[in-house]
DNA sequence: GGTGAAAACTAGTCGGC
DNA sequence: GCCGACTAGTTTTCACC
């Protein structure tokens, strides 16, 4: 059960990323393997957990959700990274949360609407300690 | 041709970035809709450029790939922009490059599998500018 | 581990409401 | 704008190599 991961494997989630609604079949072409062969490899990507699930990409833009940010969190003190983690998985406006070693205790990537909700945000984020922002005013790359 | 989204388009959307491979029947038993109704309007969302495209969610620890680091970069003057995007887009290991203000140019975001790697990425890009690294040593929240 | 063929399920298209 | 029936394509499961 504990099996190896070869170049074809790799070859099939790349494919999967750029496009998951690539059908089996069509993949098969392309690394020379029939459909139900591809299938296989792909659930053992799951069952190892390389594959953890499948995702759409979609536009903030279009949904008024055009205003994108970093924001690095200085916690106060030790004591507050419990009430940290409550407060983060309460928004559904801070889209990922790293701890970091370096710049602060966490770098989280932010997704609202208006300047507002950001300016919100931030001051519900005070109790706990300081932040520095970097707006996004563009994006160059995006998950290649 | 010009529609507006409505809240079950939004709640499909939800659905969608959750698990994108539950069917259209699935979805429309919890949105109280037939399956084609379903489906007809995630094509609305994707003409719309709502949808962009449907990926896999992968787990970069299981490839040998588990540095994630963010990497702010302050370039050394004006006419490196170009040759910044030059250099980021023939990269593999940076996934995601924001131009931002606040803290210096563009805040990036890296994935390799050493730290060599990273010392070599940050090497190569010390030509072109500084940089501040933060690593990522823990993942709170991801891709809600 | 991969291939081939049959079964179950799914999405897309048609007319009708 | 949504529903029901039909068709085409897909994934899945089986035995076999």
């Amino acid at each position: 059960m504990n099996e190896m991961i070869d170049a074809t494997d790799v070859r099939i989630l790349q494919i999967l990323i750029r496009d998951a609604k690539r059908s089996n079949k069509e993949i098969g072409e392309e690394v020379h393997l029939t459909g139900q062969a591809v299938g296989a490899r792909v659930r053992k990507l799951q069952d190892l957990g390389v594959i953890e699930g499948y995702t759409v990409k979609w536009n903030p833009d279009r949904l008024g959700l055009g205003l994108k940010a970093f924001v690095t969190v200085f916690l106060n003190s030790g004591d507050k990274h419990a009430a940290f983690r409550a407060f983060v998985a309460g928004r559904e406006d801070i889209v990922e949360v790293h701890r970091v070693s370096g710049e602060g205790c966490y770098l989280m990537r932010v997704q609202t609407g208006t300047t507002e909700q950001l300016g919100e945000l931030l001051e519900a984020l005070l109790p706990l300690g300081n932040y520095r922002v970097s707006l996004s005013i563009g994006v160059e790359k995006s998950s290649s």
